[in-house]
DNA sequence: GTTAGGG
DNA sequence: CCCTAAC
């Protein structure tokens, strides 16, 4: 397609212009490493990607900042609802944004450049208080969508618009990232790239590196931004968004002024919008000064003033229709009807609804347990509101998992829960006497633990420390490259939150993050109750603890996992040794007649396990071991080089008990047999 | 009821 | 660990 080419070149080209690379280096390519490690706002994909924050985020982000800080939810006319993630007052706005980043995140594993743009313009839309049902409406076909995101451009050659347009159907390739696929979306970012350097956009990422009161004073009568030079384009974005710019692109300066205007009620209720020309429609009262999406002092903004200048006021179907028009050819995705055009330019900035982010969210807390967002309880009113069900109350890496607490409403309770991603395969738990249950267990082992868990009412937190000093970017790389090297599910989720929900680990949360300590107040709030953790054993040998869960109907009695000790390995060793391996409700029967929770499955399924070990990680016998010995127990060398021992011995005698070397171990079983026996 | 093997 | 086919 006609457009697609000509973003490739674009964006190359203006790659080319600006030094900036990627957001990390280390995953650069090595020729492309023109800069030390460069921490930035990005946002993590679902994926594991890092999409660098834009120009056009940032504002965004800042928005919400200042929406969050005066803990004013959004809220537009009737009927129509933004979303506004909760904060508990201590979340920070990289939580903000990695909860914008659930909300918008479609499902799909492959990045298609309309990806970035279309959570840019989800984050808008947010702000602009869409209906969540538009876009079904808009599926049904209906016209009905009075307050999409309007954009103005009118030669619709900017390649972010241009973008927009190609259909994610196409999928397209993006050259520039071959080396490194995760990455490499961010360079799609005209935004981003139009920046002139790492310094201003470091600059531009401080909420409050500006703060000039938007000056509207230059929009007099009539404004055609297409006459304006860049300098004259640069005074516009001054005034209009209240700080200044150094990106060069015309058209996207064209595109954000038109936006920033159209969006700004001073100008839409005093301005007829069309195309590039803003022309004064009636006097200048209005919303002047109280430019909320964008200002950046939050002392100066009227937030509430923000939710009403929205562009509802505006027409949108004439804006479009014109839009339209006159870039039919670009568009040319069939339809020729204003109506059809009208829905594609609807669709064009369309984002996951919410109908869509439940599902997403279901098929997400299908695979791990947690719901991220769960906005179906809030669907009424759109997103995410403060007095939300489920609040997100910390995200932090955690040795490869996303460990995210939320506080949901668990059996009425209040709960706070823990939702780790991509942990725990197994179904979340069912209801509040599950959680009990788990804190008798825990009673079993830890007295106080349990004393303390059980007056907070709280499941698990894992977080593992931070290395200090790391900012709160590079704890966001850090996460998404974790999260992008996630290890195929080795169920071993439990090992993982065992290993960092014991309360030294909490403190080591706080002392880990000296200067972000703030941002985990809410932590402290929940207590270090927090550290419950599912004791589903102890040392094997003692078989005092709960072995079975029988489960309601179904009778789907699942076992708790009781990890095999040493003793209980040696002595499944000694009696395959006796009796061969195969012998398994034997071996059962006289060497685990004790262990009443291990069946001869187990058995089995365990010297399966053992062999496999045996045969693997003998041979290179160090870096295995050590490795391995992370989680479960290492299995001492002698012993598994003693299983392959047995093993070879074995094949080459099968169970025919004829050959001589069997004898001998013929004579003990013998021997065992009538002692056991008798 | 056990065993073997896949999930 | 669970499930199941085969023994």
């Amino acid at each position: 397609m006609e457009t697609e080419v000509g973003v490739e070149g674009n964006d190359e080209a203006k790659l080319k212009e600006c030094g900036i690379r990627k957001s990390s280096s280390s995953l650069s390519s090595p020729k492309q490493i023109s800069d030390p490690v460069v921490y930035k706002l990005v946002r993590v994909e679902g994926d594991g990607r890092l999409v660098p924050a834009t120009e056009d985020e940032l504002m965004e982000v800042e928005s919400l900042l200042i929406d969050d800080r005066c803990g004013i939810h959004i809220d537009a006319d009737p009927g129509q609802t933004v979303g506004c993630i909760s904060n508990e007052g201590s979340s920070s706005w990289m939580a903000q944004l990695e909860s914008l980043e659930g909300l918008s995140q479609p499902k799909s594993k492959k990045v298609d450049p309309d990806k970035l743009n279309g959570r840019l313009e989800y984050i808008e839309e947010m702000l602009q208080k869409v209906k969540e049902e538009e876009r079904l409406h808009i599926a049904c076909g209906s016209p009905h969508c009075s307050s999409a995101c309007v954009i103005v451009d009118s030669q619709c050659s900017d390649p972010h618009d241009k973008l927009l347009h190609i259909d994610e159907k196409l999928q397209c390739e993006i050259p520039l990232q071959e080396p490194v696929p995760s990455l490499a979306p961010s360079l799609r970012e005209s935004n981003l790239n139009q920046s002139g350097s790492v310094g201003e956009l470091v600059a531009g990422w401080s909420p409050l590196s500006v703060t000039t009161k938007p000056d509207f004073s230059i929009l007099k009568g009539e404004i055609c931004l297409d006459n304006l030079s860049i300098k004259e384009l640069h005074e516009t974005f001054k005034a209009t968004f209240g700080r200044e710019t150094t990106v060069k692109d015309k058209q996207w300066l064209k595109r954000r002024i038109s936006m920033g205007l159209t969006n700004s009620c001073a100008v839409s209720t005093n301005f007829i919008i069309k195309d590039n020309k803003f022309a004064k429609k009636g006097n200048e009262e209005g919303c002047n000064g109280m430019y909320g999406s964008f200002a950046k002092d939050p002392s100066i903004v009227n937030q509430k003033g923000l939710p009403t200048c929205l562009v509802g006021q505006l027409d949108y179907h004439k804006v479009v229709s014109e839009r339209r028009l006159e870039n039919h050819n670009i568009d040319d995705y069939s339809g020729s009807d204003d109506h059809k055009n009208e829905q594609r330019a609807a669709k064009r900035v369309r984002k996951p609804t919410k109908r869509y982010i439940e599902e997403f969210s279901e098929v997400e807390s299908k695979e791990s347990s947690g719901r991220l967002l769960n906005l179906a309880k809030n669907s009424g009113h759109g997103l995410m509101s403060p007095k939300s069900h489920v609040r997100l109350v910390r995200n932090v890496s955690s040795g490869g998992r996303t460990v995210v607490t939320r506080l949901d409403s668990l059996g009425g309770s209040g709960i706070q829960v823990p939702c780790v991603s991509r942990v725990r395969r197994s179904r979340p738990r069912k209801n509040f006497m599950a959680l009990l249950q788990s804190v008798f267990n825990l009673a079993v082992g830890d007295s106080f633990q349990a004393k303390q868990v059980y007056g907070s009412v709280s499941s698990m937190v894992s977080i593992n420390s931070i290395p200090s000093g790391m900012g709160m970017a590079a704890t966001l790389v850090k996460k998404a490259l974790d999260d992008h090297s996630f290890p195929p599910d080795d169920g071993n989720e439990d090992r993982v939150l065992k290993a960092s929900s014991t309360p030294e680990h909490v403190h080591h949360l706080f002392v880990g993050m000296p200067e972000k300590g703030k941002q985990f107040s809410v932590m402290s709030a929940v207590g270090l109750g927090n550290n419950m953790e599912m004791k589903m054993n102890s040392s094997g040998d003692s078989d005092d603890n709960v072995v079975t869960v029988p489960t309601s109907k179904g009778g789907v009695r699942r076992k708790h996992h009781r990890a095999w000790t040493l003793s209980e390995v040696m002595k499944l060793v000694e009696g395959v040794s006796r009796y061969g391996a195969g012998r398994w409700s034997e071996i059962k029967r006289l060497v685990f007649a004790s262990y009443s929770y291990r069946t001869s499955v187990d058995l089995k399924d365990k010297w399966r396990n053992l062999l496999k070990a045996s045969f693997t990680q003998t041979p290179p016998d160090t870096g295995m071991n050590s490795r391995k010995n992370t989680g479960a127990m290492p299995i001492p060398t002698p012993i598994l080089l003693k299983v392959r021992e047995l093993a070879e011995m074995q094949a080459q005698a099968p169970p025919n008990l004829s050959s001589t070397k069997v004898a001998g171990s013929t004579r003990k079983i013998v021997h065992e047999k009538q002692t056991g026996f008798l």
